[in-house]
RNA sequence: GGCCGGGUGGCGGAAUGGCUACGCAGAGGACUGCAAAUCCUUGAAUACCGGUUCGAUUCCGGUCCCGGCCUCCA
């Protein structure tokens, strides 16, 4: 029995889909302008564990993570880079799914982009004018908020709180200042194409509306994203969704909360962003996935000095009782200690604790039929996290963060070998020092002696 | 100003009306030529003040502090 806490009643709630037969899921991905940061991974961690979890349960799940490849942020940031639109989108488009495969995310069943989808955005706008929900001024179509009585329930902001909370000019011609644009025109020098109302380019909001009922279909049974997101962005795909098809858009809201840097949200004027291509060269993905996984998905996660060390430690003691029984076949688990965790509103350090345990026990095991199935149980467990899936021995060398080449050890430490056996300790340490002063430690072990990085 | 979260050991972080998980780091021991790893053992916390209760970290009220949303943002 999954959980989950939904926004909409701010409670806990028993997840029951609308079709069984059909689960559908759909969470904002990015907006591409800029290589995705540590606050872009959250979600798409999260919500892959719970891909995983739901196709577990149910006979088929499609699951879409869009990419929003038009915004005014990304003409911006092509104008000061003097790069071509597309050839900017393209990019960072790219760079996202390598950095959200090197962080062992699964493929979404869709990652619909904005650009394929304009003529849906067209059609649902045009709906929404047919329907008096829309109407047209200056050039613009915009959303007409007071035609929508349940506008501001996601949110639970009330009209009058966002009129005294405005920090922005309201443009004059909204008929009201909560209205929002749904299509806007273009310049030349703009991405724009044409529609009923000239040469233009949609708002922020309806290309989630639009590829959602276009690849999920009118009502979904899952809406997620980061907890920015909650206001405005969800609460006016709602708004559209809802006044367009006459339905509800979403049975359940679940909204992740931030990485913080230093307890403060990362944001561009503090310059505290963690870039993941940054984090590429020093630290693995699992271990960014681990970190991220370290607190509850609703409770803020904290990124500092010791964050990516603790993550590195776990896996490496984790790994290293995998290593210690690496020639144990493991056995067909059913479900575990971690799905039960995972269930009660996705609760991965609770899952992490009972993977510990799991691992412990795997430790402590003698018999090799016991030892098999508790490590059967591990993989799974493991699975379902979306972690310890590499060989222990390739995680532990990092075969992929190079310093000497793996035959130089190899050398040395054969060297090491044969001064142990002539009892010349002196010379076994200078060269075990050697190795370490280049990021090799080794351990002895029975008859070999195995090394990490 | 309006609306939300949250304050748990050295650090990270769950849970709970009744011996306060788990991890990382630390300490001691076994093991080792010495290490490392592993195993065993171990010290250490519920912001403050009231209330309800046999019992509160958990429920209620207040105080202080921190963070977020109301503008683009995962």
């Amino acid at each position: 029995m999954l959980k989950l806490f939904n926004t909409f009643s701010k409670k806990i709630e028993i997840f029951k889909p609308i079709n069984p037969e059909r689960v559908t899921m759909y969470v904002c991905g990015p907006t591409v302008y800029n290589h995705p940061h540590i606050g872009n991974a959250r979600p798409a961690v999260i919500f892959d564990i719970l891909f995983k979890i739901l196709k577990d349960i149910y006979p088929e799940v499609i699951y879409a993570r869009n990419i929003t490849d038009v915004d005014d942020k990304i003409n911006d940031a092509a104008k000061k880079n003097k790069e071509n639109i597309s050839n900017l989108t393209q990019r960072y488009s790219t760079a996202y799914e390598e950095d959200m495969k090197n962080l062992g995310i699964i493929q979404p069943t869709f990652i619909p982009k904005v650009t394929d989808n304009i003529s849906s955005i067209i059609d649902m706008i045009s709906k929404l004018v047919e329907l008096n929900h829309a109407y047209v001024a200056n050039n613009h179509v915009l959303f007409d908020v007071e035609s929508f009585p349940k506008y501001g329930e996601i949110s639970k902001l009330k009209q009058k709180d966002l009129i005294s909370g405005a920090r922005i000019e309201v443009a004059p011609y909204k008929k009201n200042s909560s209205d929002f644009v749904l299509w806007k025109p273009s310049d030349n020098d703009t991405p724009g194409w044409s529609s009923p109302w000239g040469r233009g380019r949609p708002g922020w909001h309806i290309e989630c509306s639009a590829m959602i009922k276009k690849f999920l279909g009118n009502s979904i049974d899952i809406h997620g994203g980061g907890q920015d997101l909650i206001f405005p962005h969800h609460e006016n795909e709602n708004a559209q969704s809802t006044c367009a098809n006459n339905s509800i858009l979403a049975k359940y809201w679940i909204h992740n909360g931030f990485v913080t840097f230093n307890k403060k949200k990362m944001s561009k004027s503090l310059d505290n962003i963690i870039i993941l291509n940054d984090l590429k060269n020093k630290y693995r993905g699992e271990s960014i996935r681990f970190a991220l996984l370290s607190a509850h998905y609703r409770q803020p996660l904290d990124w500092n000095d010791t964050t990516m060390m603790n993550a590195e430690n776990s896996l490496n003691n984790l790994y290293s009782i995998l290593l210690n029984n690496v020639d144990i076949k493991p056995k067909i688990s059913r479900q575990t200690n971690v799905e039960k965790n995972l269930l009660n509103d996705i609760n991965t350090p609770e899952a992490i604790a009972s993977l510990y345990s799991t691992a412990r026990d795997l430790q402590k095991a003698k018999k090799n039929s016991l030892k098999s199935e508790i490590k059967g149980i591990l993989l799974r467990e493991s699975y379902f996290l979306g972690i310890l899936q590499k060989e222990p021995n390739e995680w532990l060398q990092k075969s992929d963060l190079l310093s000497l080449t793996d035959k130089e050890i190899n050398n040395l430490i054969r060297q090491r070998s044969l001064a142990r056996k002539n009892k010349n300790f002196q010379e076994a340490d200078r060269i075990r020092k050697n190795l370490l002063d280049n990021g090799i430690s080794i351990k002895d072990e029975k008859d070999e002696t195995r090394w990490t990085r």
